[in-house]
Formats: structure tokens, C-alpha cells, sequence
DNA sequence: AAATATACCTTGACAGGCGAGGTATATGGT
DNA sequence: ACCATATACCTCGCCTGTCAAGGTATATTT
């Protein structure tokens, strides 16, 4: 396992609800965006890629159908739901909420003197 | 699981050596500092508490000893060592760098116009 | 002909978290 | 005397997300 996937692990459904938010996209143009945005130093394994679209659309957060392509490799779409939507909104909130706590859990606490 | 769990999992290490950081502690206090820095809303189960210690402390990040108690029960405590300080420092990093990746990936993105 | 890029998918294993259960000592209430 | 509660430790076995490894197919470049 690479140095930050345990730290990232939970965060991947928000992360392709996010990459979805503003427009249907497919499995590989979503991975690439990721790992442009990071520069190179991450990226969802396909295995963990695709499992999640599993999940998410199980769940009713995403909706998939196939494009048209005339040619080159064939493509499943996938479009953000309502509840998608919600559900992004939610996991936001836990993040901020989540990360402020991480933050005071593991830093070093000043000794209060006197 | 609980809604949060998903995304500290992978902190309980780092939870962990910070709460021990500063001096010795023994498992029951460490989780109830982490109930109270975070008001009841996050505690470490104790399965998960007790499996981090046997992790830390094979790798080498924590060493223990039994209290000599007089009275009570009886009391594990553990030791952060020299590794395990450097352990600590280096998951900080990473969570830092982590935190900023993340936060990159899930915000939307401003449509940069013009 | 072969390598590379695009694009999808499945299987099986692994690791961390956790529910459920167990052990033991001490205190406070009835 | 009995019971609940708090303190304090431990183990077993399941669940879930991640991922290595493998597979399929089309199109382009060398």
C-alpha cells in the first residue's frame, strides 16, 4: 500500500461525486482529471475505481449509461443523481468536520503554564 | 460504522503516539483524553485501540511495561520511542500534505472564465 | 508485428476497524 | 449480601474498502 492511500481511503466516493458534480464524465477521463489535479502523485486504482462506481450507483448517488462512440474504446457515463448530489453535500460537511478533529487529536498540545 | 470512522480510520497511529508524546500513558486514559479533546463526539473501540498497540509496538514505534498498581486494576502503559517519534513526525507531514490533496479533490472547482 | 494508449471488467487477498464476548479489581447503592 | 458501575485489560471473527493481478477490446504509432 502506497504512503498516502490510508490516509485517503473513505475519501474516494467524495472524490468521484466531486469529479461528477459539474458534468457527466467516464471512469478513465475521471482518474486522469485526478491525477492531473494532483500532479501526478495520486491516482484511484481501477479496481477501487471501479468497485466505487459499484457502490455509488447501488446507493443511487450516480447513474451510468453507455456513450455512442463510433470509434475507439467504448465509454460508460456517468451522471450525479439528486440524492448524489446530497450525499456530496453531506460528506463535505464530515470532511470539515472530520479534518478539525484529526487536527486536534494529533497535534501536539501546548503545556499550559501557570 | 459509525460517520466519521471511514475517515479517521488510518489516524489511530498517529492518535495514538501523540497522545503518548508527551509522556506514558496506558490505554483506558488515552481513550478517554480522546473523548474529552473531542467532547464525546469520537472515541477509539477498544479492539481498535488494542490492535494499534500491538501493531505500534511490533513495529518498534512503542515499548510497555506493566504499572505496579496496588490497588485496581491493573494498568499496561506504554512509551513512545526514539522510532516512534520519528514515526510521528513523519505521519504529521503526510497528513498535512494528505489534507491539501484532499481538499484539492473534493472542492468543485470555480469555472474560470474568460 | 508489437508496443502504447484508451477503456472497461472480475477475482481473490489483505489490513484496519469493530461488535461481541470474556476476565478481574474496586466502589457505591440498596 | 447483592448488583450495577467504573476501571482496565484481552481475543475472536466478521465486514468493508483497497489493490495486485489478470482479462477483454479498439485504435494509433513505431
Amino acid at each position: 500500500m502506497s504512503i498516502t492511500s490510508d490516509l485517503l481511503r473513505g475519501h474516494t466516493d467524495t472524490i468521484i461525486l466531486a469529479g461528477l458534480f459539474t458534468g457527466d464524465s467516464y471512469g478513465y477521463e475521471i482518474n486522469k482529471a485526478i491525477q492531473q489535479k494532483t500532479n501526478g502523485r495520486y491516482e484511484l486504482k481501477e479496481a477501487t475505481l471501479y468497485s466505487a462506481f459499484r457502490r455509488l450507483e447501488e446507493a443511487g448517488d450516480i447513474s451510468s449509461y453507455w456513450g455512442d462512440e463510433t470509434t475507439g474504446a467504448r465509454r460508460r457515463y456517468y451522471t450525479i443523481t439528486e440524492t448524489g448530489r446530497e450525499t456530496y453535500t453531506r460528506l463535505m460537511a464530515e470532511w470539515k468536520s472530520a479534518k478539525a478533529m484529526i487536527d486536534s487529536l494529533i497535534e501536539l498540545e501546548e503545556k499550559k503554564n501557570g
